[in-house]
DNA sequence: ATGAAAGCGCTAACAA
DNA sequence: TTGTTAGCGCTTTCAT
């Protein structure tokens, strides 16, 4: 490892002499010096010690993003605008960012936390632990003395969070706009855990699944409509999800727009759909909710784009806030969705 | 911030004393000093500062993640494979995972470059820059001093890779086994860029687009066999992948079997066999490379399983030899696929 | 414009 | 069994 000193004896200088050259106070120095200093450090190959700046400083210019990896199985993805949202925003202030991912079992067992639970090493943790916050979980980020903020996430502060309420709000409206009465919310709840399980009451679901189940239902209700949703409290075996799908549009009072939850929903409708001879937008529109623009069976799907990078930046933001004043709390920050049209939507059939 | 300093202080205890208790030499102290060590940190919430134990030792205890931005727009995800498979591993060893992101304009303006880059912080990186590494790139990992390995690329060494040769090989061979003879491989290669260009002689593509297709051919050939590719050498727009994937299916001499370069090619593929009536797996097999089971229109597909986990350790296990061992350098390793076999892979129909 | 001295939090060698 | 001393690479006064 090349260091300062090492710069400092090939140029004659003294340490401190190269370090303010290289740092804040270069402007101190003559441009010779100035020159000689960065030859060297060319020549040498120097890069600066991160971690013995962070010593000196008392400030690590990191933070740490803790992903949960309960959900593994269902969940294969870590949204990758939520890593570039953060780290953007983290390089525009000279940070970078650590990972770390945590399992409910390693929650309780003190002994094999990751070290970014253990160690202090960043200024502040981003949290994406989504579902129901374990108490543990709490305690655990509490115990890091850091500030913390959540993201995906609705605690009473401190968290940053697609607003998939009013996302849901807004496609009702636009639908209804279009001239759809029959609208309907499609969802095929996934199985919990291994039990095969599934949830009551939203217990145990993200958030987004009340939260675009409400936004849907109000609108429907406050417009004198009914909402229909295929399919909650029920768990469809996947093998079972395009049946349902047909089922629903091939009743009388079919849907003329459905919204679908997310991707897996889309394709089993839109496959349905097509079976049946139904023509998009013609006879039935579709939205989705979807991180970005998705194509099934030759049709460019209409989204709800969730705004994974701009909650990343804003979490960001709100981080850096509490590292400079850990005392003040934030209130949730719900953050807009995109409304993309495609081709999937369209106005409502004539009745 | 919770120092040994004040534990010491609060203790009546010296300061290494303290440290040595929390570090390696604990059983040279008295079980009550141990225990009044232990209790002043629970008190007071003590962490170590894994920065200055970095200072010290020379050594970060830390591997960086390098992702490439370049296609951001199409690869949406990261596989989250490989964070747990680098994440677990690494903390196997008591190391932990900083994650970076560079984009193709970065790479240039060294102006630009992410911390990670910049300033040692690390003491290897893992690479993920997969398609034709620039010299740029190169050149920036060997100015970190710092031990490389790639994943998810072939260069000549120091590189961990998903055999996608072998698995091709393998998917041929099973089909070719359960009696296929007309077997077909579906690939709708990808715009590049804006300009909408598309790659000649595979320049400019991920080395797993050549060796799906070569794994194949090959194999395809050795048996006497003609193999069809959809469609190598031509941009087929989104809106028709589904057309395109009929007019294979419709043809008189349409394949029995068909393996799709990923998921995209799945669902287009399906659905058009669906359109068609075509059952599957009785009138055709469908094989596709993916990370995770896939569920398309009620089809649990069979997958060439993307070992991405395994490639994440694998690679974590070659930079900590490479860590020790800075001079050597290592063999590429090609990481063998998992075949899952499901619903849709079956015996040929009889012609 | 440059250098001397001190110290960040932790660890390792050695002394007591 | 415990404490002393020294030092990792860097930054920050404060002299010169």
């Amino acid at each position: 490892m090349v260091t300062i000193k090492q710069i400092a004896e090939r140029t004659g200088l003294s340490i401190p002499t190269v370090g303010n050259i290289l740092g804040r106070a270069a402007q101190r120095y003559s441009p010779q010096t100035r020159e000689k200093v960065h030859k060297a450090c060319k020549d040498l190959g120097y890069m600066p010690n991160a971690s013995a700046k962070a010593v000196r400083q008392g400030r690590f210019d990191c933070a740490a993003l803790v992903l949960s990896r309960s959900h593994q199985r269902t969940h294969s993805y870590i949204p990758i605008g939520l890593l570039d949202g953060i780290d953007d925003e983290l390089s525009q202030h000279g940070m970078h960012l650590t990972v770390s991912r945590l399992s409910d079992e390693e929650l309780s067992r003190h002994d094999f936390l990751p070290k970014v639970l253990r160690e202090s090493m960043a200024d502040g943790m981003i949290v994406n632990y989504t579902h129901e916050i374990p108490q543990a979980m709490l305690n655990l980020v509490h115990a890091q003395h850091a500030p913390a903020v959540w993201v995906n996430a609705q605690i009473p502060e401190d968290c940053v969070f697609p607003d998939d309420l009013g996302a849901a709000r807004a496609v009702t409206e636009e639908m209804i706009k279009l001239g759809h009465r029959r609208i309907a919310l499609v969802h095929m709840i996934a199985r919990l855990g291994r039990e095969g399980a599934f949830a009551k009451h939203w217990q145990g679901l993200h958030y987004s699944v009340r939260d675009r189940d409400e936004g849907y239902a109000k609108v429907m209700k406050r417009r004198g409509l009914v909402p229909r949703v295929l399919s909650h409290g029920e768990f469809i075996e996947e093998s079972e999800q395009v049946d349902r799908c047909r089922a629903l549009l091939s009743a009388k009072d079919r849907p003329t727009a459905v919204i679908c939850y997310s991707e897996n929903e889309t394709y089993s409708l839109i496959g349905a759909a097509r079976s049946l001879g139904l023509s998009i937008p013609k006879d039935l529109s579709v939205v989705t909710f979807a991180p970005a623009s998705m194509w099934v069976l030759g049709y460019e799907v209409s989204i709800a784009a969730v705004p994974t990078e701009e909650v990343g930046r804003r979490a960001v933001r709100m981080l850096l806030e509490k590292i400079s004043h850990p005392a003040r709390s934030h209130k949730p920050e719900a953050v807009g969705f995109g409304l993309l049209r495609c081709q999937t939507l369209g106005k409502a059939p004539p009745i």
